[in-house]
DNA sequence: TCTCTATTGATAACGATTATCAATTATATT
DNA sequence: AATATAATTGATAATCGTTATCAATAGAGA
């Protein structure tokens, strides 16, 4: 066998199920440490990225700070908010990107797009 | 008056116009510091930021590694070798981002696009 | 129950970048 | 040209997010 199932790791996946926004580990981290204490952040780290793998969760790189964690892994786009550092999905509406086939020989596998600007909160 | 003409900026802004690709900080200071040993790493990370925000070049942001700066600053789009990391400038017609006004709100300044996959010679 | 190996917890190490601060230097003013 | 002054530099410490290390622990199959 190769992953077994830790206690750990089904914590960390409910925690990140149960959460919304788009948390980092440090914040899924301070989520757990409320009722479980003793768990280490390199385990809450290396799960996070483990899940990631087997598709459960998404990492999401974003151009600042540190890397957050979505529940929905269908393809979808972001928004972050340049004042407040807040992302949100995109609408399904708001951003389509169209690939064609001149890449020059480059495979595309993924598309990571971020709407840059600022919130309705940071508009103000 | 707000910025100086130091020779150190204006040394590196033609050091990253003379390099190709997308180098990092680090490569651009090694390339500088073959003919000016002294500079510092720091004057380094400072001006490549300052320059961007002058809109002189542009930081690339990518999901893996350190940022990188290239000397084109119009909008287009980057692809990323997700096995040798190197990235590459989008052709034109490769990827067209649709941008709709269903943003929620959200009021969109940039777009940040990465196409992520394999290049050619890693395709082997 | 025993064995084996994935996983954990604790912490050190790492890479990339920014902060600090005294010394220096570019520029406007005299 | 000499002076004043504030931006900038160089050197380095500090920070942040994350990964590496490693002995101890604990799932899961035999």
């Amino acid at each position: 066998m190769s992953t077994r199932n830790t206690i750990q790791r089904k914590l960390i996946l409910d925690t990140v199920r149960s959460m919304c926004g788009h948390p980092d580990a440090e914040q899924i981290y301070s989520r757990i440490a409320e009722n479980h204490p003793h768990i280490s952040k390199a385990t809450v780290y290396r799960n996070l990225n483990l899940l990631s793998e087997m598709g459960e969760i998404k990492k999401v790189c974003v151009g600042e700070g540190a890397d957050r964690y979505d529940l929905r892994t269908d393809e979808h786009y972001h928004m972050r908010c340049r004042k407040c550092g807040r992302i949100f999905d995109a609408p399904d509406a708001a951003a389509r990107v169209a690939l064609s086939g001149a890449t020059d020989g480059f495979e595309v596998e993924s598309v990571n797009v971020e709407l840059i600007g600022l919130c309705p909160d940071c508009k103000i």
